[in-house]
DNA sequence: AGGAGGTTGTGTACAAGTTCACAAAGGTGG
DNA sequence: CCACCTTTGTGAACTTGTACACAACCTCCT
């Protein structure tokens, strides 16, 4: 049963992350209290919507001074589940699966890429910074023996749904798909897409509606 | 002034490109035709969501038959402006910088990777996967030279707001951000910021309140 | 002790997005 | 040419998300 998290919208969930690193850079520059006001402008939304944000967590500020940056930070860390590491396996080591591998952003965020996957004989058994690279074949007993949560699917797109399928069978807990095509995963598995050349196809939407009403 | 485009709702707009992506398989494997039912299930939505999405852009289906693949391929390209290509710089040629250049869905997909820049004078001049490499002070002219219409920021956060600030102010059409910080662009420059640790960080709170309600 | 100034937390109105459900319309076969 | 089947396009209900505005509350100063 769940004591608490009366249901967070997702909108909100999709936040935390951004107003943790503004939290994150605040506490490096030594601020001791943070308004609704100012960390709205380091996340680029609006104050209302922080606060509103924020006391779906609880009510952790205090009225008249702001919330206090540490404590703040942990209670959303908290609520993101980053009080313990969650160990990632990148599946694919082209360039992505390579610069996958290499982002820091990862490993000092609480997600250690433990392992790198691949179909290819001639990749399997080298070392990509510092991380072995194994044959996909052992895919479910690294996912095993290393506490795999996570997968990173980084294959093309023909072998996404397969590499989705296996590491859902070998107990994974959630799926990130960066493969230019839709996979479905069992319900209960949280699953995200992230497609780079689909942001881009964004971009020029609006680009060209702005060059269509410029004329 | 706009001739067609009765304003396309940002929900809708963002997933064009992913049935655009559909039509691309369907029109590969040969399909003359298509339902919104089969293509909601290849897209992971609501066929009503396709039907009302496509709506927008004109009335390009037949009724009892479906939507003629080839040619509501056109439209969805021609909405998302990709009649033309959109040449792109990648700004930092760090790892992930370097990966997005040798991307081969850029290219193929309309946004040919015209430039890489980089402060570091032991880069400058090194070539990446075909890709120059040029130096950061040269910026401005690049962009007027080679027509770039996207800037890709993939330098650490630190650097990322300052080269913001420099492409809009060297004309630039539109900025897609990488780096792991809130930039901000004048009103009317199209803006997407991806951060991959983000999109682990919103894995990392589902499948933690997963693991709290199996308690 | 009390008032002034400031900031949170939230009820409420509003806007955007999703889903349903069905009339309208094209195709097909007798 | 008509009945039947199929699938689109869309009005309308509903759900989710955003923004406003203000009461509640804290701190500090006199």
């Amino acid at each position: 049963m769940a004591r608490r998290t009366p249901t967070i919208p997702e909108a909100t969930v999709a936040r935390l992350p951004i107003y943790r690193r503004a939290l994150v850079e605040l506490d490096e520059s030594s601020a001791i209290n943070v308004s609704s006001e100012r960390l709205a402008e380091m996340s680029g939304v609006n104050a209302a919507k922080v606060r509103k944000d924020l006391s779906y967590l609880g009510s952790y500020g205090t009225r008249g001074v702001g919330y206090d940056v540490d404590y703040l930070l942990f209670q959303v860390s908290r609520a993101l589940g980053l009080n313990n590491d969650w160990p990632v396996a990148i599946v694919g080591s082209g360039n992505l699966g390579q610069a996958l591998a290499n982002y820091r952003g990862f490993t000092q965020r609480g997600f250690p890429v433990a392992a790198l996957i691949d179909v290819d004989d001639k990749k399997v058994g080298a070392t990509v910074h510092g991380i072995e690279v194994h044959h996909v074949d052992r895919l479910e007993d690294l996912v095993a023996e290393l506490g795999i949560a996570i997968g990173i699917i980084a294959t093309p797109a023909g072998a996404a749904q397969a590499v989705a399928d296996r590491l859902v069978e070998a107990g994974i807990q959630s799926v990130l798909n960066f493969a230019p095509v839709v996979i479905s995963v069992p319900d209960g598995v949280p699953l995200r897409q992230v497609d780079l050349a689909t942001e881009l196809q964004i971009l020029s939407f609006y680009q060209q509606r702005n060059a269509a009403s410029d004329r």
